[in-house]
RNA sequence: GCGAGCGUGGCGGAACUGGUAGACGCGCCAGACUUAGAAUCUGGUGGCCCUAGGCCGUGGGGGUUCGAUUCCCUCCGCUCGCACCA
């Protein structure tokens, strides 16, 4: 092997196999060691891995190794997220069934992410097309069932026409499909939903323990989440009693008295029946053209708010007026009650609907005491808190008192009720596809909706089904499979075809890693808590609002079903930015995308995770650069040709342990090797700069590079930099160090070897450098002993010849003497 | 519209709790080695001024401070998220 040359292909898969055969990254069971859980998202598996994919595993490899060498019994493990459309669809265009597509695409994707030299403990791996995993996401199922957590229901569903299948409200984005962006539109139709709102509050309050996730992260959920606390007020219809009361649902309970009409949604179902009969075919119009809208528009807040009178009347309960009940495009009948009451003099929307329809406006919140706001000269609406007007008991009390005012009489009387209003949904998880997890129920004519027993999971996909891309679910086609004996009477029902969103795969894997191999329960409660919750979980912030919402639910499901004892999944979340190309996100449209496996050809796997991790902190978004990356092969070319190069200066030389009788440049060097372990250490362990570390690494190359010892104590130095050297650089760069380490004569893996420690007195130099400023502002430097006071320092300072220039003539007011720093003198 | 984040050399990015702005890398310039190139090594590299040295400079403006990229106010720009939510 040619020596001279830093040819990573020579050695890293190499290095690959002989990790594997030592199985050195399996975590231990029986290992008292601190233990820490180290997870990526895992990868859905395409064909080909991406320099996101790239990213997001070097991440959390580099971390591992860190641990592992400081003595962390570490479960770093792997999983596949392989149940998808993409394999369903290649399956309509090429025939080639999923189950086949999905593990070869397995099968090649994990030995690309062999090729990285990643530290996966691959022996809990597991995909989640697999039996042993799925029929857990049905006896999940089965449970929540029992505790009506998941139940049937018929509602209006997102329908992506192309997926061919219904999406939850996280997975529609800006109206289009979050995976294909087609158009989504609205279907009426029966299925499965999981009862996450049951959670609201508890995924809201615990939202205060996530102390280690990103804010970004924790202020969508909550927003997400949308908690609004209002109240509930029937407003009796005018008439003869024939009509219940319309409730609406308000957070602004202190401006009931401005309350001048009411507004119900088209589809509200008391729209139809207090319409007067001469109101009736203009409204059922507007109901008609209301429903034809696409919803997208529709549910824009730019739309044009449009609305049609009844001709019916209600009475505000508090002021006994007599107000209009009116229909508008711009009610929701999802939300709240599906009826609001208006207030324009204090609701933006209220108040241009009241202008464009002529309805009264009625002030009765006034900014402050004192001020007197009029329907007549007002612009816009006051819609911030204020002090009550015009609101007979309530008049005089801020916002805030009357609501709490009025929410207590309306509750009194019997009118309405204080509630808590959610944007969060339950979650819909049927979707009318094959490759998923089975939906374990049973539908049969005489008991109805039947679970499918324990005893008979897991439910197992059909293999031999058609896929046409047509006539709905291929299971609606597999007779044989659909057809089966109901468990309750024995006669014959039919298997629900229905398969379960993804995202439920994905809401529970990081427990399955605790136990992978377990068949009688998902997870064992003992190992569940052995390792829970995830210490570290890196992906991208896309998820933040599906699947880390879901699996904080699925956390919690689990942990009332005595599975696991801890109320969080994650303790610390790190996002990571993604990958561009000339400024744009890699993607084969704008064939902008750069091969992994071809720059693992060209480079080495070592320079790809360290030009992927240099530039630019994990969280932030880098722009690949072909040049740069050149700048990373340079720098490992650099630290082979010093180690290996010099292999012969320290063979048989122990690295040094004190630098007591040596000085000059032997001692700068000892010191650049302490500083560097301090900085290091402190960049990946906490502050997570992997870009910095790798930094602070080039700088110690650069010391020993210059560094010519002159005798064997010297060289005990040098040797003891290039151990530190490898130590700090394994992480990032395996392979490399690996191998120069065994060039060294070092025994053993380096992952097992002992993170190196700074030494606090090699810190600290003989002199210190001070910087003096004039009046704030730079003039000069001085050299000062290391435990020079504050008088001998301000002494140096003042005789520092342009200091002294500066201060000619000026007597000095003040004198700020920082240790270790600066010297700052004002003068005037 | 609401919420969150971010604006630093030609470029990617550093600067821990306010204390030398621009670490490290890319690019560029000069030099060494070489017949030449590649590779490598050394030095330089924010702008302006003739230099010792000085002035300006972290999106714009203002403030607090001996001292501000860092803290406060305000404006501008970009990114992300949410959005007729009553």
């Amino acid at each position: 092997m040619d020596r001279e040359r830093y040819s990573p292909a020579d050695f890293e898969s190499e290095w690959q196999r002989r990790w594997r055969e030592q199985g050195l990254f399996a975590a231990r069971e029986d290992d008292d060691r601190p233990r820490t859980y180290v997870l990526e998202m895992f990868p859905y598996p395409s064909g080909h891995m991406h320099m996101g994919h790239v990213r997001v595993y070097a991440i959390g490899d580099v971390l591992v190794r860190f641990l592992r060498m400081q003595g962390q019994n570490v479960l770093h493990p792997m999983g596949f997220d392989a149940f998808g459309l993409p394999a369903e669809n290649a399956a309509i265009e090429e025939g080639i069934h999923p189950s086949v597509r999905t593990r070869e695409n397995i099968s090649s994707f994990r030995s690309q992410m062999e090729a990285l030299g990643y530290a996966f403990d691959w022996d809990r791996c597991f995909a989640t097309c697999d039996p042993h995993y799925y029929r857990w996401n049905q006896w999940f199922f089965l449970r929540m069932m029992e505790k009506g957590l998941a139940y049937r229901r018929t509602a209006k569903l997102n329908w992506c026409p192309s997926c061919a299948t219904v999406l939850a409200n996280e997975q529609v984005e800006d109206g289009l499909c979050w995976r294909c962006g087609t158009a989504v539109s609205e279907r009426e139709m029966p299925q499965w939903a999981l009862r996450i709102t049951a959670y609201a509050q508890e995924l809201l309050d615990d939202l205060e323990k996530l102390e280690a996730w990103p804010d970004a992260i924790v202020t969508m959920q909550r927003n997400w989440i949308g908690r609004s606390e209002g109240v509930e007020v029937a407003f009796p219809v005018e008439g003869d009693g024939e009509h219940e009361p319309i409730q609406v649902f308000t957070t602004r309970g202190d401006t009931i008295f401005g309350a001048t009409y009411l507004v119900l949604a088209p589809e509200h179902p008391l729209t139809p029946r207090v319409t007067t009969s001469d109101r009736q075919s203009e409204v059922e119009d507007f109901a008609s053209r209301v429903a034809a809208t696409d919803p997208a528009v529709r549910t824009s807040p730019d739309s044009e708010k449009q609305g049609v009178f009844t001709g019916a009347y209600a009475t505000n309960p508090f002021t006994r007026e007599r107000i209009p009940i009116w229909v508008g495009n711009f009610v929701l009948s999802e939300y709240g009650t599906g009826a609001i009451m208006s207030v324009p003099a204090h609701d933006e929307r209220d108040f241009r609907f009241a202008r464009k329809y002529e309805i009264p406006i009625k002030v009765v919140v006034q900014p402050s005491v004192g001020e007197n706001l009029s329907p007549n000269t007002m612009e816009e609406a006051f819609t911030g808190d204020g002090v009550l007007d015009e609101s007979g008991p309530y008049t005089g009390m801020t916002s805030a008192e009357a609501r709490e005012a009025i929410g207590a009489f309306v509750e009194e009387e019997g009118i309405g009720v204080r509630t808590v209003n959610w944007h969060l949904r339950d979650w819909g998880i049927s979707r009318q596809r094959y490759w998923g997890t089975p939906i374990p129920v049973i539908h049969c004519e005489r008991d109805g909706l039947v679970p499918v027993p324990d005893e008979d999971l897991p439910v197992e996909l059909p293999q031999d089904v058609p896929f046409t891309g047509t006539g709905g679910s291929p299971l609606e086609q597999a007779e044989e499979w659909a057809d089966v004996e109901c468990p309750m009477c024995g006669g014959r029902a039919r298997r629900e075809t229905e398969t379960m969103d993804t995202f439920v795969d994905s809401s529970w894997y990081y427990a399955r890693y605790c136990d992978a191999a377990n068949e009688q329960l998902p997870v064992d409660k003992e190992k569940a808590d052995r390792w829970l919750p995830v210490d570290i979980y890196v992906g991208g912030p896309e998820h933040a609002v599906m699947h880390l919402l879901y699996f904080r639910f699925w956390h919690k499901v689990m942990r009332d079903l005595g599975l696991l004892s801890s109320d969080e999944p994650v303790r610390r979340l790190v996002t990571q930015g993604i990958v561009m190309k000339g400024g744009a996100k890699m993607s084969k449209s704008l064939g902008n995308t750069v091969s992994p496996a071809q720059m693992i050809e060209k480079y080495g796997a070592d320079t790809v995770r360290m030009f992927i991790l240099f530039a630019a902190p994990p969280d932030k978004d880098i722009d690949w650069n072909d040049e740069a990356v050149e700048g990373l092969y340079r720098f490992l070319a650099r630290v082979w040709r010093l180690i290996a190069g010099r292999l012969e200066e320290v063979r048989g030389i122990a690295p040094a342990e004190s630098v007591e009788s040596l000085g000059g440049d032997a001692k700068n060097v000892w010191r650049t090797i302490h500083q560097a372990v301090e900085a290091v250490t402190r960049d990946i362990g906490e502050r997570l700069m992997l870009n910095t570390a790798i930094a602070r690494i080039m700088e110690l190359t650069t010391a020993l590079v210059g560094f010519k010892p002159a005798d064997d104590a010297e060289r005990s130095v040098l040797r003891l930099g290039f151990e530190t050297l490898l130590f700090l650089l394994h992480p990032y760069a395996p392979h490399l160090t690996e191998e120069l380490w065994s060039e060294m004569g070092g025994e053993g893996f380096l992952i097992g070897h002992a993170w190196p420690r700074h030494d606090p007195e090699a810190l600290i130099a003989d002199t210190m450098t001070l910087v003096v400023q004039v009046n704030g502002k730079l003039r000069g430097s001085v050299e000062v002993p290391i435990d020079a006071g504050k008088d001998a320092a301000l002494e140096a300072a003042r005789s520092e010849p342009n200091v002294a220039r500066f201060l000619e003539g000026k007597s000095i007011r003040k004198e700020i003497f920082v240790p270790g720093r600066l010297v700052n003198f004002v003068a005037n």
